[in-house]
DNA sequence: ATGGTAGTTCAACTA
């Protein structure tokens, strides 16, 4: 089974991109963020012409999360269970005796600030939810953007980077307890290295000077580390002509 | 050098 994730940074903008990557790779579920787009207004039609089920839980201009999926799906639920939240970030769905958790986890702004409290407070409440699914689900995919990277190997320089959004110990400590629950970062299950990224800035024209960050990941419970044979970037679509800011993830289970 | 670009929506926000 072929699991992926994709923060697309609008999916009307980037639904070419997107339905040629799926034309290409063939995934079983593809976990889309930042769709920025309310239901109604979500393009069906171009998945459904490959013959994907959709799955989506979307709002106005910011956030919203898809989940497209080849085979369909069952047990669609949206949201943090127990958590009331006009911010569209989670959506989660089962496949044969997969649970696939698809987050788009606040990126927090600042260390400090109010959106940076929000970021912490939406983890706590995300790994309670997932503590409690894992006891359902022992075979789980939790994969999206994060907004995290785990460790200083995970960022192009980890001096400019340190202490700052992304890389404070209050959100690496938060990471590491969810991992704690039961699930490793499939990624690292291969590469040990440094210089792997899948997010750049469009600011700072970041990705031609290669200044990137991996806050794209896909994380498999326990019981699926043995059936885990491949977790990789793909960087490919991050060279074509107006890209997403992120490239996608891809993680492939036996 | 607290700038820069992009998407959505249409002035301002989020990232």
């Amino acid at each position: 089974m072929k699991i992926a994730s994709w923060n697309v940074n609008g999916i009307r903008a980037r639904i070419d991109h997107v339905t040629a990557w799926i034309e290409e790779n063939q995934p079983d579920v593809l976990a889309l963020q930042e769709t920025k787009v309310v239901d109604e207004l979500f393009p069906y039609a171009a998945f459904e012409s490959l013959s994907y089920s959709v799955e989506v839980f979307g709002q106005k201009s910011y956030n919203g999360v898809a989940n497209i999926t080849k085979n369909g799906s069952t047990q669609t639920s949206k949201g943090i269970c127990g958590l009331v939240d006009p911010q569209t970030r989670v959506i989660s769905t089962t496949h044969k005796d997969v649970r696939v958790v698809n987050v788009y986890v606040p990126n927090g702004q600042a260390v400090g600030s109010e959106k940076f409290d929000y970021k912490l407070s939406w983890l706590k409440h995300l790994k309670k939810m997932l503590k409690d699914d894992l006891k359902k689900h022992p075979k789980m995919v939790v994969l999206g953007d994060f907004n995290i990277a785990p460790s200083d190997q995970d960022v192009h320089d980890p001096e400019k980077w340190k202490d700052k959004i992304l890389c404070s110990a209050q959100e690496r400590t938060m990471f590491e307890e969810i991992l704690s629950l039961g699930f490793k970062d499939s990624f690292r299950l291969f590469e040990k290295e440094a210089g792997f990224h899948s997010w750049w800035d469009y600011r700072t024209a970041a990705y031609t000077k290669e200044l990137g960050l991996r806050i794209d990941l896909l994380l498999i419970s326990n019981e699926l580390v043995p059936l885990c044979k491949k977790s990789y970037i793909d960087e490919k679509p991050r060279w074509l002509e107006r890209p997403s800011d992120h490239t996608p993830v891809v993680v492939e289970l036996s």
